[in-house]
DNA sequence: CGTTCAACCTGGGCGC
DNA sequence: TGCGCCCAGGTTGAAC
């Protein structure tokens, strides 16, 4: 389930797209289960094809595609820039490499001066959870401003870090999930880092002293950045994939998540699983202390 | 402010 | 072998 580092990964994964210019935008029809897309697909390729892909900017498990301005100077300012926000929620995708079955929406590229070549970008989802979006500036505020996201796990300082959590009554595994918050965690890295951290998920946030908060704060960095460095997570169901479709590599890494029953790696004392706000934590009773 | 629940979806795993 | 059921969890929005 994409969160920061599958997202990030994605990212990463797609940087050859940036400065091709989009040929075509093709959503097939069929079997396919619908998705979220706005403006629907035939006004949105109008809207997207001729634009240059500039940059690819993560905003927490989000991804938006920037693209340049159409057409001369003088119609710059009336059209703009305009945004392409990907988000893979559940099972989506975003692909260079051939997907493993019909794709919901693939970008031809093509375009690039220094290497001339073209390539695709592809967005795939097993569920159909996942939206597509274009929009304007404000839209993309909207999408993933300060209102909707917090700032970044990954380079949140740690005074902003304690500051943002350490009010809420909520149990701290809760408001960890909390995107307006921190953005970019999910259920399986909050586990993990709260394992590390050596926290019971369940205290609430005012309970926690200051000295625990720096400790979350320093491994919820080390969790993710090792998380990024080995290309996410891809469980037993495998529907998580590189953008070159291969696997990522931190479930090797994994200590509490999804291991209930097992003895913990650190002490040997069997992993619990709860159920906190309607989804599952996982934890181990002895080594993470109220 | 916080919690709970339903909705969006499919496929894997389970019990029978 | 197969049917029905539950579960996985990101996000939103409504109800309490």
């Amino acid at each position: 389930m994409p969160e920061l580092p599958e997202v990030e990964t994605m990212r990463r994964g797609i940087a050859t797209a940036i400065g091709m210019r989009v040929d075509s935008v093709e959503v097939p029809q069929g079997r396919l289960r619908p998705l979220l897309m706005q403006p629907p697909p035939r006004e949105l390729a109008a809207e997207v094809c001729g634009r240059v892909i500039e940059a690819a900017e993560r905003h927490g498990k989000r991804i938006a595609l920037r693209l340049s301005s159409p057409g001369s100077p003088r119609r710059q300012a009336a059209t703009g820039c305009r945004w392409l926000v990907i988000e893979p929620r559940m099972t989506g995708l975003l692909l260079v490499a051939e997907p493993p079955s019909q794709e919901h929406v693939r970008l031809r590229l093509g375009g690039r001066c220094d290497r001339g070549s073209q390539q695709q970008l592809l967005f795939w989802d097993r569920r159909g959870l996942g939206t597509v979006r274009l929009v304007d500036a404000a839209g993309l505020e909207q999408l993933c401003g300060p209102s909707r996201l917090g700032p970044d796990a990954l380079t949140i300082d740690t005074a902003t870090f304690a500051s943002r959590l350490r009010d809420s009554t909520r149990a701290v595994k809760v408001a960890l999930l909390d995107q307006r918050a921190v953005a970019g965690i999910g259920n399986l890295y909050a586990a993990e880092m709260l394992f590390h951290a050596g926290i019971d998920p369940r205290v609430r946030c005012r309970q926690l002293s200051r000295v625990r908060w720096g400790r979350l704060h320093a491994v919820m960095q080390e969790v993710l950045a090792e998380a990024v460095e080995l290309e996410g997570s891809t469980l037993s169901d495998a529907t998580y994939r590189t953008a070159l479709n291969e696997p990522g590599r931190y479930q090797a890494r994994h200590r509490v998540y999804g291991r209930e029953g097992q003895p913990c790696p650190a002490c040997g004392t069997a992993i619990r699983r709860i159920v906190q706000a309607q989804r599952s934590t996982f934890f181990c009773p002895q080594c993470q202390r109220r």
